[in-house]
DNA sequence: CACTATCACTCGT
DNA sequence: GTGATAGTG
Protein backbone atom coordinates (compact mmCIF):
# COMPACT_ATOMS: atom_id res chain seq x y z
CA UNK A 1 0.00 0.00 0.00
CA UNK A 2 0.86 3.33 -0.80
CA UNK A 3 4.50 3.90 -2.04
CA UNK A 4 7.00 0.88 -1.17
CA UNK A 5 9.44 1.68 1.73
CA UNK A 6 8.58 5.29 1.27
CA UNK A 7 8.37 5.54 5.34
CA UNK A 8 11.56 3.78 5.67
CA UNK A 9 13.54 5.93 3.80
CA UNK A 10 11.85 8.89 4.88
CA UNK A 11 12.63 7.90 8.58
CA UNK A 12 15.56 10.63 9.33
CA UNK A 13 12.56 13.24 8.63
CA UNK A 14 10.01 11.46 11.03
CA UNK A 15 9.81 12.24 14.40
CA UNK A 16 8.19 11.23 17.34
CA UNK A 17 4.73 13.10 18.31
CA UNK A 18 2.11 13.42 20.36
CA UNK A 19 -1.70 14.23 19.36
CA UNK A 20 -1.87 17.10 22.46
CA UNK A 21 0.31 18.98 20.28
CA UNK A 22 -2.54 19.73 17.97
CA UNK A 23 -4.95 20.47 20.81
CA UNK A 24 -7.21 23.51 19.79
CA UNK A 25 -6.22 22.61 16.16
CA UNK A 26 -8.61 20.46 13.78
CA UNK A 27 -6.58 17.02 12.71
CA UNK A 28 -7.98 15.34 9.58
CA UNK A 29 -8.13 11.12 9.76
CA UNK A 30 -7.86 8.79 6.87
CA UNK A 31 -10.70 6.38 7.86
CA UNK A 32 -9.78 3.52 5.94
CA UNK A 33 -6.72 2.92 8.45
CA UNK A 34 -8.51 3.12 11.25
CA UNK A 35 -11.74 1.13 10.04
CA UNK A 36 -9.18 -1.42 8.99
CA UNK A 37 -7.20 -1.75 12.47
CA UNK A 38 -10.23 -2.12 13.98
CA UNK A 39 -11.67 -4.72 11.43
CA UNK A 40 -8.69 -6.67 13.31
CA UNK A 41 -9.93 -7.22 16.12
CA UNK A 42 -13.54 -9.03 14.45
CA UNK A 43 -11.97 -10.23 11.54
CA UNK A 44 -13.72 -13.40 12.33
CA UNK A 45 -17.17 -12.06 13.20
CA UNK A 46 -16.82 -9.84 9.70
CA UNK A 47 -16.52 -12.66 7.58
CA UNK A 48 -18.91 -15.24 8.97
CA UNK A 49 -21.65 -13.05 10.70
CA UNK A 50 -21.16 -9.65 9.51
CA UNK A 51 -24.80 -8.91 10.87
CA UNK A 52 -23.91 -9.49 14.30
CA UNK A 53 -23.12 -7.43 17.08
CA UNK A 54 -19.50 -8.34 17.20
CA UNK A 55 -18.61 -7.70 13.89
CA UNK A 56 -18.95 -4.34 14.67
CA UNK A 57 -16.56 -3.64 17.19
CA UNK A 58 -14.49 -1.81 15.15
CA UNK A 59 -16.77 0.56 15.45
CA UNK A 60 -15.62 0.87 19.26
CA UNK A 61 -12.12 0.74 18.10
CA UNK A 62 -12.67 3.91 15.95
CA UNK A 63 -14.77 5.88 18.64
CA UNK A 64 -12.09 4.89 21.04
CA UNK A 65 -9.09 6.61 19.15
CA UNK A 66 -11.94 9.32 18.37
CA UNK A 67 -12.44 9.91 22.10
CA UNK A 68 -8.44 10.12 22.42
CA UNK A 69 -8.03 13.08 20.24
CA UNK A 70 -11.32 14.87 21.92
CA UNK A 71 -9.83 14.12 25.31
CA UNK A 72 -6.95 16.05 24.26
CA UNK A 73 -9.08 18.61 22.70
CA UNK A 74 -8.36 17.85 19.27
CA UNK A 75 -10.86 18.74 16.89
CA UNK A 76 -11.48 14.95 14.83
CA UNK A 77 -12.19 15.53 11.05
CA UNK A 78 -12.95 11.69 9.68
CA UNK A 79 -12.24 11.39 5.33
CA UNK A 80 -13.92 8.45 4.27
CA UNK A 81 -12.98 7.10 0.75
CA UNK A 82 -15.05 7.23 -2.12
CA UNK A 83 -15.08 5.61 -5.34
CA UNK A 84 -12.23 3.90 -6.87
CA UNK A 85 -9.96 5.71 -9.46
CA UNK A 86 -10.08 3.86 -12.95
CA UNK A 87 -6.29 4.03 -12.73
CA UNK A 88 -6.23 1.70 -10.06
CA UNK A 89 -8.66 -1.03 -10.65
CA UNK A 90 -5.57 -3.42 -11.61
CA UNK A 91 -4.44 -3.11 -7.53
CA UNK A 92 -8.13 -3.03 -6.56
CA UNK A 93 -8.97 -6.10 -8.02
CA UNK A 94 -5.89 -7.76 -7.42
CA UNK A 95 -6.45 -7.35 -3.66
CA UNK A 96 -9.75 -7.74 -4.09
CA UNK A 97 -9.23 -11.60 -5.11
CA UNK A 98 -6.19 -12.23 -2.50
CA UNK A 99 -8.86 -11.56 -0.03
CA UNK A 100 -11.42 -14.09 -1.30
CA UNK A 101 -9.03 -16.29 -1.51
CA UNK A 102 -8.17 -15.70 1.98
CA UNK A 103 -11.98 -16.04 3.03
CA UNK A 104 -12.52 -19.18 1.34
CA UNK A 105 -8.88 -20.96 2.26
CA UNK A 106 -10.24 -19.41 5.89
CA UNK A 107 -13.74 -21.20 5.82
CA UNK A 108 -12.26 -24.00 4.83
CA UNK A 109 -9.96 -24.42 7.92
CA UNK A 110 -12.46 -23.27 9.99
CA UNK A 111 -14.70 -26.77 9.02
CA UNK A 112 -11.25 -27.98 9.56
CA UNK A 113 -11.55 -27.07 12.98
CA UNK A 114 -8.32 -25.42 12.42
CA UNK A 115 -9.33 -21.99 14.39
CA UNK A 116 -6.15 -20.38 14.62
CA UNK A 117 -5.35 -21.03 11.00
CA UNK A 118 -8.99 -19.75 9.55
CA UNK A 119 -8.24 -16.59 11.89
CA UNK A 120 -5.04 -15.88 10.66
CA UNK A 121 -6.86 -16.04 6.98
CA UNK A 122 -9.94 -13.99 7.82
CA UNK A 123 -7.90 -11.16 8.66
CA UNK A 124 -6.10 -11.53 5.55
CA UNK A 125 -10.23 -11.70 4.28
CA UNK A 126 -10.92 -8.67 5.48
CA UNK A 127 -12.38 -5.43 3.27
CA UNK A 128 -14.03 -2.42 4.62
CA UNK A 129 -17.00 -1.55 2.78
CA UNK A 130 -19.38 1.03 1.99
CA UNK A 131 -21.81 -0.18 4.60
CA UNK A 132 -19.39 -0.46 6.87
CA UNK A 133 -17.80 3.11 6.88
CA UNK A 134 -21.75 3.99 6.88
CA UNK A 135 -22.67 2.69 9.54
CA UNK A 136 -19.57 4.87 11.48
CA UNK A 137 -20.74 7.74 9.97
CA UNK A 138 -24.21 7.20 11.70
CA UNK A 139 -22.22 7.13 14.89
CA UNK A 140 -20.26 9.97 14.34
CA UNK A 141 -23.38 12.07 13.04
CA UNK A 142 -24.45 11.41 16.58
CA UNK A 143 -21.49 11.89 18.38
CA UNK A 144 -21.23 15.41 16.32
CA UNK A 145 -17.58 14.55 15.04
CA UNK A 146 -17.41 15.96 11.61
CA UNK A 147 -16.89 13.62 8.53
CA UNK A 148 -16.77 13.67 4.65
CA UNK A 149 -16.72 11.11 2.22
CA UNK A 150 -14.54 12.02 -0.59
CA UNK A 151 -15.65 11.70 -4.04
CA UNK A 152 -12.23 9.13 -4.97
CA UNK A 153 -9.30 8.69 -2.65
CA UNK A 154 -9.24 10.37 0.70
CA UNK A 155 -5.78 10.94 0.48
CA UNK A 156 -6.24 13.08 -2.29
CA UNK A 157 -9.28 14.92 0.35
CA UNK A 158 -7.26 15.05 3.53
CA UNK A 159 -3.90 16.53 1.40
CA UNK A 160 -6.22 19.07 0.12
CA UNK A 161 -8.20 19.82 3.47
CA UNK A 162 -4.34 20.09 4.59
CA UNK A 163 -3.58 22.95 2.30
CA UNK A 164 -7.08 25.34 3.40
CA UNK A 165 -7.07 27.21 6.76
CA UNK A 166 -8.64 26.46 9.94
CA UNK A 167 -11.53 28.81 9.67
CA UNK A 168 -12.31 27.09 5.85
CA UNK A 169 -12.40 23.80 7.12
CA UNK A 170 -8.77 22.88 6.52
CA UNK A 171 -6.57 20.78 8.84
CA UNK A 172 -3.66 21.16 10.72
CA UNK A 173 -2.34 17.51 10.45
CA UNK A 174 -3.25 14.22 8.73
CA UNK A 175 -3.78 10.61 11.02
CA UNK A 176 -2.93 8.14 8.19
CA UNK A 177 -0.72 4.74 7.72
CA UNK A 178 -0.95 5.25 4.15
CA UNK A 179 2.46 6.66 2.76
CA UNK A 180 0.43 8.17 -0.16
CA UNK A 181 0.04 11.32 1.35
CA UNK A 182 3.72 12.15 1.19
CA UNK A 183 3.25 11.99 -2.01
CA UNK A 184 0.19 13.93 -2.21
CA UNK A 185 2.50 17.09 -0.78
CA UNK A 186 0.09 16.83 2.41
CA UNK A 187 2.27 19.38 4.94
CA UNK A 188 1.95 17.16 8.02
CA UNK A 189 1.60 13.83 8.83
CA UNK A 190 0.87 11.46 12.10
CA UNK A 191 1.97 7.90 11.24
CA UNK A 192 1.42 4.66 13.19
CA UNK A 193 -0.53 6.56 16.15
CA UNK A 194 -1.26 4.01 18.62
CA UNK A 195 -3.70 4.50 21.27
CA UNK A 196 -2.13 6.47 23.59
CA UNK A 197 -1.74 9.07 21.49
CA UNK A 198 1.98 8.70 20.70
CA UNK A 199 2.64 8.56 16.57
CA UNK A 200 5.74 9.93 13.97
CA UNK A 201 5.19 13.05 12.50
CA UNK A 202 6.14 13.97 8.84
CA UNK A 203 6.51 17.91 8.06
CA UNK A 204 6.49 18.43 4.25
CA UNK A 205 8.25 21.61 4.61
CA UNK A 206 11.11 20.61 6.98
CA UNK A 207 11.93 17.96 5.03
CA UNK A 208 12.16 19.88 2.29
CA UNK A 209 14.55 21.91 4.40
CA UNK A 210 16.91 19.96 6.36
CA UNK A 211 19.92 18.15 4.98
CA UNK A 212 20.02 14.59 6.97
CA UNK A 213 21.87 11.38 6.94
CA UNK A 214 22.88 12.11 3.04
CA UNK A 215 19.52 12.73 2.62
CA UNK A 216 18.65 16.51 0.97
CA UNK A 217 15.37 17.61 -0.63
CA UNK A 218 16.59 21.18 -0.71
CA UNK A 219 16.63 21.39 -3.91
CA UNK A 220 13.16 19.63 -4.25
CA UNK A 221 10.16 21.36 -5.07
CA UNK A 222 6.60 19.33 -3.89
CA UNK A 223 6.38 18.42 -8.07
CA UNK A 224 10.05 16.87 -7.77
CA UNK A 225 9.28 14.90 -4.77
CA UNK A 226 6.19 13.81 -5.48
CA UNK A 227 8.02 12.52 -8.99
CA UNK A 228 10.47 10.69 -7.25
CA UNK A 229 7.60 8.75 -5.29
CA UNK A 230 5.83 8.29 -8.37
CA UNK A 231 9.51 6.87 -9.59
CA UNK A 232 9.66 4.84 -6.55
CA UNK A 233 6.01 3.23 -7.46
CA UNK A 234 3.18 3.42 -6.52
CA UNK A 235 -0.93 2.15 -6.11
CA UNK A 236 -1.45 3.81 -9.34
CA UNK A 237 1.74 2.78 -11.07
CA UNK A 238 4.58 0.23 -10.49
CA UNK A 239 7.25 1.26 -11.15
CA UNK A 240 10.66 0.25 -13.92
CA UNK A 241 11.92 -3.14 -12.26
CA UNK A 242 14.66 -2.59 -10.26
CA UNK A 243 13.73 1.09 -9.23
CA UNK A 244 12.40 1.62 -6.09
CA UNK A 245 12.99 4.85 -3.15
CA UNK A 246 16.54 4.96 -3.39
CA UNK A 247 17.16 4.98 -7.38
CA UNK A 248 14.07 6.74 -7.89
CA UNK A 249 15.71 9.74 -4.87
CA UNK A 250 19.22 9.78 -6.77
CA UNK A 251 17.70 10.10 -10.38
CA UNK A 252 15.40 13.36 -9.27
CA UNK A 253 18.48 14.51 -7.51
CA UNK A 254 20.81 13.98 -10.67
CA UNK A 255 18.46 16.05 -12.45
CA UNK A 256 17.46 18.58 -9.93
CA UNK A 257 16.10 22.20 -11.10
CA UNK A 258 15.07 20.52 -14.52
CA UNK A 259 11.46 21.38 -14.18
CA UNK A 260 10.27 18.49 -16.90
CA UNK A 261 11.25 14.85 -15.72
CA UNK A 262 11.61 14.07 -19.66
CA UNK A 263 15.24 13.79 -18.81
CA UNK A 264 14.75 11.91 -15.86
CA UNK A 265 12.95 9.17 -17.53
CA UNK A 266 14.54 9.18 -21.05
CA UNK A 267 17.71 8.65 -18.92
CA UNK A 268 15.64 5.64 -17.59
CA UNK A 269 15.16 4.46 -21.05
CA UNK A 270 18.52 4.59 -22.35
CA UNK A 271 19.65 2.79 -19.34
CA UNK A 272 19.95 -1.00 -20.66
CA UNK A 273 19.80 -2.27 -17.27
CA UNK A 274 15.93 -1.49 -17.05
CA UNK A 275 13.31 -2.38 -18.94
CA UNK A 276 10.42 0.52 -18.88
CA UNK A 277 7.18 -0.42 -20.50
CA UNK A 278 6.63 1.78 -23.78
CA UNK A 279 3.86 3.46 -21.96
CA UNK A 280 5.48 4.33 -19.21
CA UNK A 281 6.26 7.59 -19.41
CA UNK A 282 2.84 8.59 -20.78
CA UNK A 283 1.63 6.82 -17.29
CA UNK A 284 4.11 8.65 -15.20
CA UNK A 285 2.76 11.87 -16.27
CA UNK A 286 -0.85 10.50 -15.66
CA UNK A 287 -0.24 9.59 -12.56
CA UNK A 288 1.60 12.80 -11.43
CA UNK A 289 -1.28 14.44 -12.43
CA UNK A 290 -3.42 12.80 -10.14
CA UNK A 291 -1.05 13.30 -7.33
CA UNK A 292 -1.07 16.77 -8.44
CA UNK A 293 -4.60 17.48 -9.22
CA UNK A 294 -6.81 14.68 -8.01
CA UNK A 295 -10.80 15.44 -7.64
CA UNK A 296 -11.98 16.62 -4.12
CA UNK A 297 -15.04 17.56 -2.57
CA UNK A 298 -15.02 21.38 -1.52
CA UNK A 299 -17.34 21.39 1.02
CA UNK A 300 -18.12 25.64 0.88
CA UNK A 301 -18.98 25.32 -2.66
CA UNK A 302 -20.53 21.74 -2.44
CA UNK A 303 -18.83 20.50 -5.94
CA UNK A 304 -16.06 19.42 -6.98
CA UNK A 305 -12.64 20.61 -7.64
CA UNK A 306 -9.05 19.67 -8.01
CA UNK A 307 -6.51 19.58 -5.35
CA UNK A 308 -4.43 22.05 -6.63
CA UNK A 309 -5.91 24.27 -9.78
CA UNK A 310 -5.36 22.12 -12.71
CA UNK A 311 -2.36 23.66 -14.81
CA UNK A 312 -2.47 24.15 -18.77
CA UNK A 313 0.34 21.97 -19.28
CA UNK A 314 -1.60 19.22 -17.86
CA UNK A 315 -4.98 20.15 -19.53
CA UNK A 316 -2.85 20.10 -22.67
CA UNK A 317 -1.19 16.94 -21.81
CA UNK A 318 -4.48 15.15 -20.67
CA UNK A 319 -6.30 16.35 -23.86
CA UNK A 320 -9.62 16.86 -21.87
CA UNK A 321 -8.96 13.21 -20.92
CA UNK A 322 -9.27 14.27 -17.51
CA UNK A 323 -11.64 11.05 -15.83
CA UNK A 324 -7.92 9.65 -14.61
CA UNK A 325 -8.08 12.16 -12.25
CA UNK A 326 -11.24 10.96 -10.87
CA UNK A 327 -14.20 11.27 -13.42
CA UNK A 328 -16.90 14.02 -12.78
CA UNK A 329 -19.65 14.21 -10.92
CA UNK A 330 -22.61 16.56 -10.78
CA UNK A 331 -22.14 18.82 -8.11
CA UNK A 332 -25.59 16.77 -6.16
CA UNK A 333 -24.16 13.52 -6.58
CA UNK A 334 -20.76 14.84 -5.35
CA UNK A 335 -22.85 16.22 -2.06
CA UNK A 336 -24.23 13.52 -1.58
CA UNK A 337 -21.53 11.18 -1.52
CA UNK A 338 -19.20 13.83 0.75
CA UNK A 339 -22.58 13.29 3.26
CA UNK A 340 -22.93 9.82 3.29
CA UNK A 341 -26.19 9.66 2.00
CA UNK A 342 -24.73 8.38 -1.67
CA UNK A 343 -22.73 4.85 -1.98
CA UNK A 344 -19.85 6.18 -3.92
CA UNK A 345 -19.27 2.74 -5.38
CA UNK A 346 -22.80 1.66 -6.54
CA UNK A 347 -24.22 5.45 -6.74
CA UNK A 348 -27.22 4.28 -5.14
CA UNK A 349 -28.59 5.86 -2.05
CA UNK A 350 -28.03 3.83 1.26
CA UNK A 351 -30.55 2.00 2.11
CA UNK A 352 -32.73 3.55 5.04
CA UNK A 353 -33.18 -0.03 6.31
CA UNK A 354 -29.49 -0.54 6.64
CA UNK A 355 -29.08 2.21 9.64
CA UNK A 356 -28.17 -0.19 11.96
CA UNK A 357 -26.59 1.15 14.84
CA UNK A 358 -28.32 3.74 17.21
CA UNK A 359 -26.54 5.31 19.56
CA UNK A 360 -28.12 3.54 22.18
CA UNK A 361 -25.85 0.82 20.80
CA UNK A 362 -22.47 2.35 20.92
CA UNK A 363 -23.05 3.71 23.88
CA UNK A 364 -23.59 0.34 25.63
CA UNK A 365 -21.03 -1.49 23.36
CA UNK A 366 -18.63 1.13 24.17
CA UNK A 367 -19.04 0.74 28.18
CA UNK A 368 -19.82 -2.51 28.64
CA UNK A 369 -17.26 -3.97 25.69
CA UNK A 370 -14.99 -2.74 28.31
CA UNK A 371 -17.06 -4.23 31.45
CA UNK A 372 -17.29 -7.51 29.78
CA UNK A 373 -13.24 -7.68 30.20
CA UNK A 374 -13.81 -7.88 34.01
CA UNK A 375 -16.02 -11.07 33.62
CA UNK A 376 -16.68 -13.93 31.04
CA UNK A 377 -19.55 -13.00 30.11
CA UNK A 378 -20.61 -11.50 26.22
CA UNK A 379 -22.65 -8.58 26.60
CA UNK A 380 -23.40 -7.94 22.48
CA UNK A 381 -25.93 -5.17 21.42
CA UNK A 382 -28.00 -4.74 18.44
CA UNK A 383 -29.81 -1.91 17.94
CA UNK A 384 -32.22 -1.27 21.26
CA UNK A 385 -32.30 -4.82 21.50
CA UNK A 386 -29.62 -5.30 24.10
CA UNK A 387 -28.70 -9.10 23.85
CA UNK A 388 -27.22 -10.25 27.02
CA UNK A 389 -25.54 -13.55 27.05
CA UNK A 390 -25.73 -14.83 30.49
CA UNK A 391 -25.27 -17.57 33.08
CA UNK A 392 -28.46 -19.08 34.08
CA UNK A 393 -28.66 -16.46 36.77
CA UNK A 394 -33.14 -15.47 37.02
CA UNK A 395 -33.44 -12.85 35.23
CA UNK A 396 -33.93 -9.99 37.22
CA UNK A 397 -30.25 -11.05 38.38
CA UNK A 398 -29.01 -10.34 34.84
CA UNK A 399 -26.24 -7.95 35.70
CA UNK A 400 -25.21 -5.67 32.69
CA UNK A 401 -21.50 -4.92 34.49
CA UNK A 402 -21.59 -1.57 36.13
CA UNK A 403 -18.44 0.66 34.25
CA UNK A 404 -17.82 2.02 38.27
CA UNK A 405 -15.70 -1.03 38.51
CA UNK A 406 -13.30 0.34 35.48
CA UNK A 407 -13.24 3.51 36.48
CA UNK A 408 -11.98 3.10 39.85
CA UNK A 409 -9.44 0.75 38.52
CA UNK A 410 -10.57 -2.11 41.00
CA UNK A 411 -10.49 -5.45 39.13
CA UNK A 412 -13.83 -7.08 40.25
CA UNK A 413 -16.26 -8.81 38.25
CA UNK A 414 -19.63 -7.99 38.77
CA UNK A 415 -19.25 -5.67 41.39
CA UNK A 416 -22.00 -3.14 41.28
CA UNK A 417 -24.55 -5.08 39.49
CA UNK A 418 -27.18 -3.51 37.89
CA UNK A 419 -30.49 -4.97 38.44
CA UNK A 420 -31.82 -5.11 34.78
CA UNK A 421 -35.62 -6.05 36.39
CA UNK A 422 -37.28 -3.00 35.68
CA UNK A 423 -35.83 -2.63 32.17
CA UNK A 424 -37.60 -6.18 31.36
CA UNK A 425 -39.45 -5.80 28.58
CA UNK A 426 -42.76 -7.03 30.03
CA UNK A 427 -44.46 -4.01 29.24
CA UNK A 428 -43.25 -4.27 25.84
CA UNK A 429 -46.04 -7.22 25.10
CA UNK A 430 -45.16 -5.89 21.01
CA UNK A 431 -45.36 -9.21 19.74
CA UNK A 432 -42.48 -9.95 17.36
CA UNK A 433 -44.12 -12.25 14.90
CA UNK A 434 -45.96 -9.09 14.12
CA UNK A 435 -42.64 -7.07 13.49
CA UNK A 436 -41.32 -9.58 11.70
CA UNK A 437 -44.21 -9.99 8.95
CA UNK A 438 -43.90 -5.76 8.22
CA UNK A 439 -40.42 -6.17 7.60
CA UNK A 440 -40.53 -6.11 3.76
CA UNK A 441 -38.92 -9.36 2.49
CA UNK A 442 -35.60 -7.55 0.79
CA UNK A 443 -34.91 -5.81 3.88
CA UNK A 444 -31.35 -6.65 5.93
CA UNK A 445 -32.26 -8.56 8.41
CA UNK A 446 -29.89 -5.80 10.53
CA UNK A 447 -32.68 -2.70 10.44
CA UNK A 448 -34.13 -1.73 13.48
CA UNK A 449 -37.69 -3.73 12.70
CA UNK A 450 -36.03 -6.72 12.16
CA UNK A 451 -37.09 -9.82 14.06
CA UNK A 452 -36.88 -10.05 18.27
CA UNK A 453 -35.04 -13.07 18.86
CA UNK A 454 -37.24 -13.85 21.94
CA UNK A 455 -36.33 -17.02 23.98
CA UNK A 456 -40.06 -17.94 22.72
CA UNK A 457 -39.31 -17.43 19.35
CA UNK A 458 -41.72 -19.93 17.83
CA UNK A 459 -39.61 -22.38 15.62
CA UNK A 460 -36.45 -21.48 17.54
CA UNK A 461 -35.18 -23.43 20.83
CA UNK A 462 -34.42 -21.02 23.25
CA UNK A 463 -31.39 -21.04 24.63
CA UNK A 464 -31.24 -20.49 28.11
CA UNK A 465 -27.87 -18.66 28.41
CA UNK A 466 -29.52 -16.18 26.32
CA UNK A 467 -31.60 -13.43 27.38
CA UNK A 468 -32.71 -10.86 25.34
CA UNK A 469 -34.03 -7.42 26.21
CA UNK A 470 -36.18 -4.78 24.43
CA UNK A 471 -35.75 -1.42 25.51
CA UNK A 472 -36.67 1.67 23.88
CA UNK A 473 -34.35 4.59 23.37
CA UNK A 474 -35.51 6.30 26.63
CA UNK A 475 -35.27 3.31 28.73
CA UNK A 476 -31.68 2.61 26.91
CA UNK A 477 -30.34 6.00 27.84
CA UNK A 478 -31.27 5.54 31.48
CA UNK A 479 -29.39 2.38 31.47
CA UNK A 480 -26.67 3.61 29.76
CA UNK A 481 -26.09 6.86 31.82
CA UNK A 482 -26.52 5.04 34.84
CA UNK A 483 -23.62 2.57 32.92
CA UNK A 484 -21.31 5.50 32.38
CA UNK A 485 -21.05 8.23 35.29
CA UNK A 486 -20.84 11.67 34.89
CA UNK A 487 -17.77 13.02 33.73
CA UNK A 488 -15.75 10.02 33.57
CA UNK A 489 -12.98 10.59 31.94
CA UNK A 490 -10.51 7.88 30.44
CA UNK A 491 -10.22 4.49 32.25
CA UNK A 492 -7.29 2.21 31.70
CA UNK A 493 -8.62 -0.73 30.69
CA UNK A 494 -7.77 -4.14 32.12
CA UNK A 495 -7.61 -7.76 30.90
CA UNK A 496 -8.64 -10.71 32.91
CA UNK A 497 -4.82 -10.97 34.37
CA UNK A 498 -4.97 -6.98 35.22
CA UNK A 499 -3.01 -6.02 32.39
CA UNK A 500 -3.54 -2.96 30.89
CA UNK A 501 -4.84 -2.80 27.56
CA UNK A 502 -5.12 0.89 26.81
CA UNK A 503 -7.79 3.63 27.79
CA UNK A 504 -11.31 3.56 27.54
CA UNK A 505 -14.02 6.04 27.09
CA UNK A 506 -17.22 5.68 28.38
CA UNK A 507 -19.45 7.86 27.22
CA UNK A 508 -20.07 10.76 29.70
CA UNK A 509 -23.84 12.31 30.54
CA UNK A 510 -23.10 14.89 27.80
CA UNK A 511 -22.57 12.92 25.23
CA UNK A 512 -25.59 10.47 26.66
CA UNK A 513 -27.98 13.81 26.83
CA UNK A 514 -26.98 14.72 23.24
CA UNK A 515 -29.24 12.62 22.37
CA UNK A 516 -32.63 13.95 21.16
CA UNK A 517 -34.98 12.83 23.47
CA UNK A 518 -38.21 13.66 20.72
CA UNK A 519 -37.08 9.90 19.58
CA UNK A 520 -37.92 7.73 21.81
CA UNK A 521 -41.64 8.86 21.63
CA UNK A 522 -41.12 8.43 17.91
CA UNK A 523 -40.02 5.15 18.22
CA UNK A 524 -42.48 4.06 20.20
CA UNK A 525 -45.24 5.43 17.74
CA UNK A 526 -43.43 4.15 14.85
CA UNK A 527 -43.53 1.02 16.24
CA UNK A 528 -47.11 1.13 16.39
CA UNK A 529 -47.80 2.23 13.14
CA UNK A 530 -45.79 -0.08 11.56
CA UNK A 531 -47.48 -2.81 13.16
CA UNK A 532 -50.38 -1.52 12.08
CA UNK A 533 -49.84 -1.47 8.77
CA UNK A 534 -49.02 -5.00 8.38
CA UNK A 535 -51.51 -5.37 5.80
CA UNK A 536 -50.94 -2.35 3.85
CA UNK A 537 -49.14 -2.73 0.06
CA UNK A 538 -45.64 -3.26 0.40
CA UNK A 539 -45.06 0.12 -1.07
CA UNK A 540 -46.91 2.34 1.40
CA UNK A 541 -45.32 0.57 3.61
CA UNK A 542 -41.66 0.68 2.48
CA UNK A 543 -43.19 5.03 1.96
CA UNK A 544 -43.78 4.58 5.67
CA UNK A 545 -41.25 3.10 6.52
CA UNK A 546 -38.72 5.91 5.24
CA UNK A 547 -41.11 8.42 7.14
CA UNK A 548 -40.73 7.25 10.34
CA UNK A 549 -36.91 6.69 9.95
CA UNK A 550 -36.55 10.45 9.22
CA UNK A 551 -35.53 10.92 12.99
C1' DC B 1 28.98 -2.80 -3.18
C1' DA B 2 24.51 -0.73 -3.08
C1' DC B 3 20.31 -1.64 -4.08
C1' DT B 4 15.77 -4.10 -4.79
C1' DA B 5 12.74 -7.97 -4.12
C1' DT B 6 11.03 -11.30 -1.22
C1' DC B 7 10.53 -13.96 2.60
C1' DA B 8 9.21 -14.83 7.51
C1' DC B 9 8.07 -12.66 11.58
C1' DT B 10 5.83 -9.20 14.82
C1' DC B 11 2.51 -6.11 16.60
C1' DG B 12 -2.07 -5.02 18.01
C1' DT B 13 -6.52 -6.44 18.15
C1' DG C 1 5.62 -2.84 8.98
C1' DT C 2 10.16 -4.65 10.03
C1' DG C 3 14.42 -7.31 9.49
C1' DA C 4 17.07 -10.88 7.15
C1' DT C 5 18.57 -12.63 3.00
C1' DA C 6 18.99 -13.74 -1.89
C1' DG C 7 19.67 -11.89 -6.33
C1' DT C 8 21.11 -8.17 -9.44
C1' DG C 9 24.08 -4.85 -12.14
Amino acid sequence: MGIPNLLRFMKPFIEPVHIKKYAGQRVGIDAYSWLHKGAYSCSMELCMSPRSAGARRYISYFMHHVNLLRHHKVVPVVVFDGGSMPCKSATDEDRHKKRELSLVLGKEKLEQGNTAAAIDLFRKAVQITPSMAYQLIQILKTENVEFVVAPYEADAQLAYLATLDADQGGIAAVITEDSDLIAYGCTAIIFKMDRFGNGEEFRMEKTLKTVKDGLCFQDFDQNLFTGMCVLAGCDFLPSVPGIGTKRAYSLISKHKNIDLYCQVLSTLKLDKRYSMPDDYIDSFWKTLAVFNHARVYDVKSKSLKHLKPLEERYLNYLAGNLDILGPALAPSMARAIAEGRLNPVTMETFDEFSRTISPVEFIDTSALNVASQYGSQEILTQESTITICSSEESRDDIAAFVVDDITSGEQKCNKGVLALGKFLPQKHSSPAVECKEVKPKNTPDNNPFKKRKLPTDQGKVPDQNELLIDLDEEEAVVLCSSLSRESVGPAESLDRNGVSTGLCWPLTQESVASIPNERSSKRQSQQEAIRNITNKNKDERSGLLKFFMRL
